[in-house]
DNA sequence: AAGGATTCCTGTTGGC
DNA sequence: TGCCAACAGGAATCCT
């Protein structure tokens, strides 16, 4: 499940294959994703050369003359570059050539991905509303606390929430709430301020720690390689419900929280 | 306005 | 062993 760390690993994965230059062809195999894919795609993408491959959340922004490619993994979506002669495999839905020697395919089974085309992408309504980066500066404690106050929803759905901060997803926000010491199904407007900075401070270090490492690989998730992640051995809480706390000893509770399952201690978080 | 529920989809898993 | 239902999950969108 591509989160921050995944996506990142993947812009730099393939931003060497597609800065400077222009994609000779663009061929949509399936437009079916989350979103149809327009028609119009191949002829903007192949009009001029990408001059950068940027990150926005979990976003990927092919950025060219005439405006930008945003790229979604979903859940399920990859990108590698590869050789034209390997064969292409299941759910391989878009396909770039970028010279004679190399593709970049999209695969994503499930098709909750997207390729979109926008002129200025900071203008786009998926794009404009989200927050801060968690990696920047303008990303800190004192902006969680504030964008709480009042807030009933509970600290994890609001740590997930785009709008908050962007590309903390499932699986890192619970490592974070572990690694600040706080319950995931606490009303985010009843945290303190000493704690969000805490939190902050997490989220900043686990996401760093896993971008270092090429993000978390859980099944499938591989860069554009197709090498596998190596953060799963660094994970706390996620994926090991009924398992000893790590800090404690305490079987690590398994309980749905913001629609999603949620691992974390009784005992260490509260 | 905020927050919870629903929705899209397919591969994997668990029960019988 | 084989079949099928349940489940997982990012995040927009719908509904209250």
């Amino acid at each position: 499940m591509p989160e921050l760390p995944e996506v990142e690993t993947t812009r730099r994965g393939i931003a060497p294959w597609l800065e400077g230059r222009t994609p000779s062809s663009v061929v949509i195999h399936n437009p079916s994703l989350r979103w149809p894919i327009t028609p119009e795609l191949p002829e903007r993408l192949t009009a001029g050369p990408i001059a950068s491959v940027e990150r926005r959340g979990k976003y990927l922004l092919l950025n060219n003359p005439l405006g930008t490619a945003l790229v979604h993994l979903g859940m399920s979506g990859s990108l590698r570059v590869s050789s034209p002669e390997d064969p292409r495999r299941k759910h391989d839905h878009v396909e770039l050539g970028l010279d004679g020697e190399r593709v970049l395919r999209f695969n994503d089974p499930r098709r909750f991905g997207a390729w979109l085309w926008t002129s200025d992408w900071q203008q786009h309504p998926l794009l404009a509303p989200l927050g801060p980066e968690p990696l920047e500066v303008d990303f800190t404690g004192d902006r969680l606390y504030k964008g709480s106050r009042g807030r009933r929803a509970s600290v994890k759905a609001f740590i997930m929430d785009a709008k908050t901060v962007v590309g903390v997803g499932n699986i890192y926000a619970s490592e974070a709430l572990f690694q600040a010491g706080i319950h995931p199904g606490r009303p985010a407007g009843s945290v303190g301020r000493q704690r969000y900075r805490r939190l902050a401070e997490a989220i900043r270090e686990i996401l760093g720690n896993a971008i270092a490492v090429g993000g978390t690989t859980l099944r499938d998730f591989t860069d554009s390689s197709g090498n596998p992640g190596y953060f799963r051995q660094s994970l706390t809480v996620y994926g090991r419900g009924g398992e000893p706390c790590k800090i404690c000893g305490t079987p690590l509770k398994d309980r749905v929280i913001a629609q999603r399952s949620t691992v974390f201690c009784v005992r260490c978080q509260r």
